[in-house]
DNA sequence: CTGTTAGCGCATTCAT
DNA sequence: ATGAATGCGCTAACAG
C-alpha cells in the first residue's frame, strides 16, 4: 500500500484539503502549516497519485502518439521532437507504433482513449474509413504530423511535398541534369507519395523536359527498395544522370547499390534525398537532401494540440513547415557528372 | 462529458455492477441481461475508464520506459521491441528520454512513479547515487536492458559486453590483424564503456598482441566521435590495419572519415562496428559487426519484468542476451589489406 | 486560514 | 442473478 494524502494529513495534524491546496499551491493555508505538511511529505515520502487526480480533474496530462514504425529514424526524430516538447510543458507520452496495420492503430485508438489521454499526434499513414470515423469520435484533439487526412479535417503540420519535390527537383534540373530518375513512395499514397510524384513532374514540364517513365519507380520508402529502384533502373537501359529518390533511406539505398554496381556517386551519378534524417549525415558520400525539420514539426504538433486543447476551439490552424536543400556530396554540377548511359 | 457506466446501467436497466460484471466477463449474470447490456453499451458508444479502474484496481497496465535517447538507431530499436511485446500483453507504454541528463531522469522517475506504472523499464546510462535510491524507493518493478547496476540488484538482460569485445578482437586476430586501433565509449562509463575496453585488451593479450596507447582513442557512441576518433588516429602516426568501434555509429563515423581522407575500407583498412543496428546495414561499405538482439532484448526485458510482477517476487533472474558476429565488407583477411603505415 | 463533504468512474463486497 | 453500498486518492465547492 502506497502512502497517500490522508496519511500525510493525519501524520501533520491537519485535513486532507489543506495538504491538497499546498502540494497544489493553491491560496489558502498559513506559512507555519505550509512548513509542518512539507515535512510530512518529505518524511513520509509522499507522491501524489496521478491517477486519483485524472479521476476528478478530468485531464490526465498524457498524449498518445501513433508512429507507424518507431524504429527508423524518420519517425523516431520525431518522436524526439515530440517527447521534449511534450516534458517541457509537463505532459508523458505513450507512444503507440501502428505498423502500418490498420487492425493495430484501431486497437492503438481504443486503448488511447479509454485512458483517458488529453490529445493524441497521428503519425501514421493514410487513413481507412474506420479509422476516420473512430477519430472523429474521439472527444480530445488530434493533430496530424507529417501526414493529413483529405476527408477529415484534422490540424496537421507538415512541409508541402508537392512544392519540396518541386524544388528539388528544380535544385537538380539548375545543376544542369536534364535525364533525372525518381524514385518514389508507394503510388497509392496520397499523402506522402503521390505529391512528391507530381512536384516533380511538374518541376520536369515547367523546365521543358520530358518525362520518361522508364525511370520512374516506386518504393516504400525504406533502404532496401532504395536498392531495389536503382536495379529497376539501371534494367531500363534509359540513360540518366541523376536520380531523386523520396526519402533518405531510399536515397541511402541507391547508394549502396550504386556501390555494389561500381557507379560512382557523384562522379557517375548525382543522387538526391528527401528528410534530411542522421542517415543523410552519415551516408558516404554525404548525401545532398531535402530537409524536413522533423524535430521541430514535432514540436509544433504538440503545440498546436496544446493550443487546441486551451481554446477548446477545433481551430484548424494548419502549419506548413519549411523544408529546404541542404547540399552535401552527392550531387554536382552535370558537367562533373558523366551520367549513366548505354 | 463523457458516457459512462452509470448511462449504461440506466439504458439497459440494470445496476452498474451488473453492466461491471458484464464488461469483465465475471460471472453472475444472465444471457438476456447480458445482450441487453452490450446493446445499450454498442448504442451509447461506451468506453470504459481505465483510469477510474486504475484508481480502484490499483494496476494501470502502463510501463515506463527511459531511453538516454529516442532518436538514434540503438534505442528506437529497442524501443520497438518493447513496445510491441508490451501491446501483446495488453500494456501501453511511457517514453521518456533522460537525454543522458541526470535531472531529466528523475524528474521522469517522479512522474512515472505519480502515474503509477505497473513497471519500468531502464535503459539509461548509469545510475547515479540519487537515481539508485529513487529506483530503490520504488514500488514497481524494475528492469534493465542494456545495462546494469553495479551498486543495486536490478534484474537486467544485456549481452556480456566484454565477452562481445573480446570476441570481436578475436575475430580481428584470426583475420590476421596484429595493429587494431580501439576507440571505446566513454572510459568513466563502468557498464558499456569499460568491459568492452577490457575485453579488447585482454583478448589482445591472450593473443600475445601488445597494448599501444596510441591506438586506444574513446568517443561517445555517436557518429561524429567516430570520424574524430579515427582523426586521432590517424594522428597519433602508429601503424594499424584495423578498428574496433564501439558502436556502429561511432564505426560508420570512421568509414565516413575514410572516406574524407581517400582511405580505402576494407583495401587499407578493416573497420568492425557493435550493435548490428540499420546503420550497419546501411553503410558504405556494409559493416561487419558485432551484433546485440536489440529487439529481442527489447521483448526480453518486458516478459521479465512482468514476470516479476506476477510473482510479485523480487526473483532477480538476469537474462544474458547473445551476441554474436555479422560478417559483411569491412573486414578482410590481413593479407589483402594494407594497413595504414607511416 | 482551515475542515467537511461530495463526487470523479469503477470494481467489489454484501445483501437479497 | 442482481442491486445497494463502499471506497480507491484526490480536488473542489462550501462552511466555518
Amino acid at each position: 500500500m502506497s502512502i497517500t494524502i490522508k496519511d500525510v494529513a493525519k501524520h501533520a495534524g491537519v485535513s486532507i484539503a489543506t495538504v491538497s491546496r499546498i502540494v497544489n499551491n493553491q491560496p489558502g493555508f498559513g506559512k507555519k502549516t505550509k512548513e509542518k505538511v512539507l515535512k510530512s511529505i518529505e518524511e513520509l515520502g509522499y507522491t501524489p497519485n496521478a491517477i486519483a487526480r485524472g479521476l476528478v480533474g478530468r485531464e490526465t496530462r498524457t498524449i498518445g502518439v501513433l508512429l507507424p514504425k518507431v524504429s527508423g529514424l524518420f519517425a523516431s526524430k520525431l518522436l524526439e521532437g515530440i517527447e521534449t516538447t511534450a516534458r517541457k510543458e509537463g505532459y508523458s507520452v505513450f507512444v503507440c507504433h501502428t505498423d502500418s496495420k490498420e487492425d493495430r492503430s484501431i486497437q492503438d485508438l481504443q486503448v488511447l482513449k479509454e485512458k483517458q489521454v488529453d490529445g493524441m499526434i497521428y503519425a501514421s499513414d493514410q487513413l481507412s474509413l474506420a479509422q476516420g470515423q473512430l477519430l472523429e469520435a474521439m472527444t480530445c484533439p488530434i493533430v496530424f504530423v507529417s501526414t493529413q487526412s483529405l476527408t477529415h479535417p484534422f490540424p496537421y503540420v507538415k512541409v508541402d511535398d508537392y512544392q519540396a519535390a518541386y524544388d528539388g527537383t528544380s535544385y537538380l534540373l539548375t545543376k544542369g541534369h536534364e535525364q533525372i530518375a525518381f524514385i518514389g513512395g508507394e503510388q497509392d499514397d496520397l499523402i506522402a507519395g503521390k505529391p512528391r510524384d507530381k512536384g516533380f513532374r511538374q518541376a520536369m514540364k515547367d523546365h521543358g523536359m520530358p518525362i520518361n517513365e522508364a525511370l520512374m519507380v516506386y518504393g516504400d520508402f525504406r533502404f532496401q527498395s532504395g536498392k531495389k529502384g536503382l536495379r529497376q533502373l539501371l534494367a531500363a537501359k534509359t540513360p540518366f544522370s541523376a536520380v531523386f529518390a523520396s526519402s533518405d533511406e531510399m536515397a541511402v539505398g541507391v547508394l549502396s547499390e550504386a556501390y555494389d554496381k561500381g557507379i560512382s556517386v557523384p562522379k557517375d551519378l548525382a543522387v538526391l534525398g528527401y528528410d534530411n534524417t542522421m542517415a543523410a549525415e552519415m551516408a558516404i558520400p554525404p548525401l545532398t537532401t531535402i530537409a524536413q525539420p522533423l524535430d521541430d514539426m514535432g514540436k509544433q504538433a504538440v503545440t498546436l494540440l496544446l493550443t487546441i486543447r486551451e481554446n477548446r476551439g477545433k481551430a484548424i490552424s494548419n502549419i506548413e513547415a519549411e523544408h529546404e536543400i541542404v547540399e552535401r556530396k552527392t550531387v554536382l554540377l552535370r558537367k562533373n557528372t558523366k551520367g549513366l548511359f548505354y
